[in-house]
DNA sequence: TTTTTTGCTTGACATATGTCAAGAGTTGGA
DNA sequence: TCCAACTCTTGACATATGTCAAGCAAAAAA
């Protein structure tokens, strides 16, 4: 399973052999079954996790309530962003949607890898370059005014996860209640039923 | 006023003076009075550009309103970043609110440097994840659902754009309209003022 | 100066969404 | 198998926010 990220990187940028190798040895590979915690509030998020397989999700309280941040699936790399940039305890929880089989790397490790091989920046920069393009994307969903926007904007990008998460979280995701999203749901397939 | 700029570089990660220059051969000042656009909906953003002096605010037009989604001020690097990253023409307007003075560098030019000084990549990635830190920041704000707690977590997170911004402004940024915005400051600073 | 424009506030009312409660269908465990 | 828990839906009503309109004060323009 390794192999998969090894594959994710290299297509960032080519690695050399000893910098694979290096990466393989400060990886690790962790089974989080279903309903498991990947990262907990108040602690402090040290890792970077590639989700070989599975499905989870990130999640923090507001009022009493779940707030959820994001979905992630295979090939996502997970970390709770401003808890890892900062290394400081976060606020969010992480947990597996689906059995996961995560390859994960420390902090410290990565820090160590950008020096002894420069090169990996390269890899680096790329990914966060893509992970912020991507929150920049979902962020653009939580602008939308209404519910029925909101809604539409979600099915039109990630279709797939109506499949594999409950609504009750989706509609959190999309900063509305259940019975909401029950409702825009039914307004909107009559509506393109038609 | 280019210091400004390779002190900011520098301080990510130090310079040879070899990259310092090829930084400046790549850089261009330019002013935008009060008022003009620095990209405008439908341009792709070709441009990273740090301000030196002045603020500036990208908002969208969604539905026939305007929708802020961040200010930016002095030691800021500006770019619309979906537009940035793909390379491709964007929905965002990125206007000058006081008069700017912006040092820009060309994508391609930035893209070369990766490749001419691969230290580089080391500035690169540092200010993206800083960049996507700050982002994680905003959208947080947003997913807050009252209007009253977004207003909250601005005034402690940025007070100092109160004084530059039109309240109008601001309440698009909040995801609110001017009205309610005016209610929720007058509920706000009457209970705190207590 | 006077006039116009802009920024902000306030009121009355409309609407979208939230809340609370109930119920139907499904899943999983005992 | 039955029961409990969970997911999703629907209804009645409450509440937050939006909309439209008016007005005041300060700033900008004439």
């Amino acid at each position: 399973m390794i192999a998969q990220l090894l594959e994710r990187l290299n297509s960032l940028n080519p690695m050399s052999e000893e910098l694979a190798d290096k990466i393989i040895s400060v990886t690790k590979t962790i089974d989080y079954p279903a309903g498991t915690y990947i990262l907990k509030e108040g602690q402090t998020c040290t890792r970077a996790c590639m989700i070989g397989k599975g499905l989870a999700r990130s999640y923090y309280i507001n009022d009493d309530k779940e707030i959820t941040s994001r979905f992630m699936d295979e090939g996502f790399i997970i970390t709770s962003w401003i808890s890892y940039y900062t290394q400081k305890p976060g606020n969010e929880f992480i947990q597996a949607v689906e059995d996961c089989t995560l390859l994960c790397i420390d902090h410290a490790d990565i820090q160590q890898v950008y020096k002894e091989f420069p090169e990996f920046n390269i890899i680096g920069r790329k990914q966060t370059e893509y992970a912020f393009y991507q929150a920049e994307l979902r962020t653009q969903m939580l602008r939308k005014h209404t519910a029925e926007e909101r809604y539409k904007f979600f099915i039109e990008q990630q279709p797939s996860l109506l499949q594999r998460v409950s609504l009750k979280h989706i509609a959190t995701y999309l900063g509305m209640n259940e019975e909401t999203l029950s409702r825009v749901r039914s307004r909107f397939h009559k509506k393109h039923s038609l």
